[in-house]
DNA sequence: CCGAAAATAT
DNA sequence: CATATTTTCG
């Protein structure tokens, strides 16, 4: 039978009680099927595949401290805003940690996960592995800038992506080193070169860097050199591409209210997990974290990443998420227009907004506040009042809702229609005053609510991807029924907004 | 700014 | 290939 991962994660996540192993606390467990032998050997773990280490009784740190370990360790940013390097951040990773100075119940997480999936990890062939290299490189640059989020006093500085910027630079290669590919048919050739000079340069440019981030880079370079010539440096690269957009994104993400460790480690482990095609979505992870990872999951996209259905499968199940612009109108600027640096630096495109249950709940009910006639993209988006939401958006959205209904009405309501015309919306029933040019889909539109709402409801909802089956069990909110997720709501709303107008 | 249709991305 | 989202256009 086939290996049941939601079940491997339930099992999991059953052993403990502990607060450091608690997901909500912002630790995600990563399989060790989803951690490439390559990150483990850099990061000076035991192999994993081979002797899966017994897990250790009971976690030693405290949960917090945990996660700021967890945190500092996938963020250079954060390590020189930690003071990396004094006595006191070596003492404390001496420490509370055996190995290689990460988190102790990150390395449990990983032998626990191994035992369960050893088997599986040694059946991975050549081509698997590779994409999984991929993948963590992904994974890295995700987890590596959610947590540069949350960086404490450097926040504010993040809206200038520490790492990209060196990255950008450093390839002088003006070319188009971070396209993230604009055509599937043409990325081969240029993804190739992309990944190259990003990995030297982030290597020997970042200045505050943890050893076990050089070991990483350093292993990671060597691998792609071996791989250098095979048509498997192809999906390897290409998935490298997305690498520094991703990381360039999630930087503009960068929310000056996430700021506590545990927020970051939060939004690191799921960012991590998100483009591992985890997408578990934890109760009580932030918000960020998930968003990020749901938008990360769109870019680690390659065909050949085997968790990719997965993150695609997940993605609706995400707090919605957006390009937040920041709240800073000083910054805010620098976002969707290209930095005009000395043209090294390329506009980054705003990465695809993903209709989230929880997003299109808001959108709805900001529909049915304002009248049949005043729900226009600009109301719309005013009244959903969400970060870095465009009229764009909302407008694009809204035709797909309109379209839906429309073609819902006419279906199943022929014609009895309007004895369900129940208002679950006050305010404008009857205000059709509006003779005029108005859409014939407003009459339409009015009745019908309940029917429709199902309908169209159910629609929206639809998971975009076939396959896996698979778990989808803790997460449970990717329901659109049940009430909840209100928790995400709130932390989705935040800062006005503005993206560029 | 709106809405429809074309173009793309997934 | 079908959809979801983004862009373009009137």
């Amino acid at each position: 039978m086939a290996y049941d991962t939601a079940q491997a994660l339930q099992g999991f996540y059953g052993i403990k009680d502990d607060a450091s192993f608690d997901p909500a606390a912002g630790l995600v467990p990563l399989t060790s099927a989803l951690i490439p032998p390559l990150v483990a050997q850099a990061f000076g773990l035991p192999t994993l595949g081979g002797v899966a280490p017994p897990p250790p009784p009971q976690p030693l740190l405290q949960p917090q401290y945990s996660q700021s370990l967890y945190g500092s360790l996938m963020n250079p940013a954060l390590m020189g805003a930690f003071g990396y390097g004094g006595p006191h951040y070596a003492t404390a990773i001496q420490q509370h940690s055996q190995l290689g100075g990460l988190p102790l119940s990150y390395i449990q997480a990983l032998a626990a996960a191994s035992q369960q999936q050893q088997q599986q990890q040694q059946q991975q062939s050549a081509a698997a592995l590779l994409a999984q290299t991929a993948g963590a490189f992904h994974a890295h640059s995700a987890a590596l800038a959610a947590a540069a989020r949350a960086a404490p006093s450097t926040s504010s500085a993040l809206s200038q992506p520490v790492a990209s910027a060196s990255l950008t630079e450093a390839s002088s290669g003006r070319g188009a080193p971070l396209e993230p590919a604009t055509t599937s048919t043409t990325t081969n050739s240029s993804a190739l070169k992309a990944p190259q000079p990003s990995l030297s340069a982030s290597a020997g440019s970042v200045p505050p860097q943890h050893p076990l981030m050089h070991s990483l880079y350093a292993a990671i370079a060597q691998q792609q050199a071996s791989y250098g010539a095979s048509s498997a440096a192809t999906s390897y690269a290409a998935a490298l591409g997305p690498y520094a957009a991703s990381q360039l994104h999630s930087a503009y993400y960068a929310r000056p209210s996430d700021t506590t460790p545990a927020a970051a480690a939060a939004a690191a482990a799921a960012a991590a997990a998100g483009a591992y095609g985890y997408q578990h979505q934890v109760p009580g992870a932030g918000p960020y974290g998930a968003a990020a990872a749901a938008f990360h999951a769109g870019y680690g996209g390659s065909s050949l990443d085997p968790y990719a259905a997965l993150a695609a499968a997940y993605r609706p199940a995400a707090a919605p998420s957006f390009p937040a612009p920041s709240a800073k109108p000083q910054q805010s600027g620098s976002f969707c227009d290209e930095d005009l640096d000395d043209g090294t630096t390329r506009a980054i495109k705003r990465p695809r907004l993903v209709w989230t249950p929880q997003l299109h709940k808001k959108f709805e009910s900001a529909v049915q506040k304002l009248g049949v006639d005043k729900a226009v993209p600009k109301n719309i988006m005013q009244e959903m009042n969400i970060d870095g939401l465009t009229r764009e958006n909302v407008a694009s959205h809204l035709q797909k809702y309109r379209m839906l209904r429309r073609k819902d009405a006419t279906s199943s309501e022929g014609r009895d229609s309007d004895t369900q015309t129940v208002g679950s919306k006050r305010s404008e029933p009857d205000s059709a005053r509006q003779a005029g040019p108005v859409a014939p889909a407003a009459t339409a539109t009015t009745a019908t609510t309940t029917a429709t709402a199902t309908t169209v409801a159910t629609a929206f909802n639809a998971a975009p991807t076939k396959g896996t089956a698979v778990n989808r069990s803790g997460a449970g909110n990717g329901g659109s029924g049940s009430g909840a997720a209100t928790g995400t709501l709130a932390g989705l709303c935040g800062t006005p907004v503005a993206a560029k107008s």
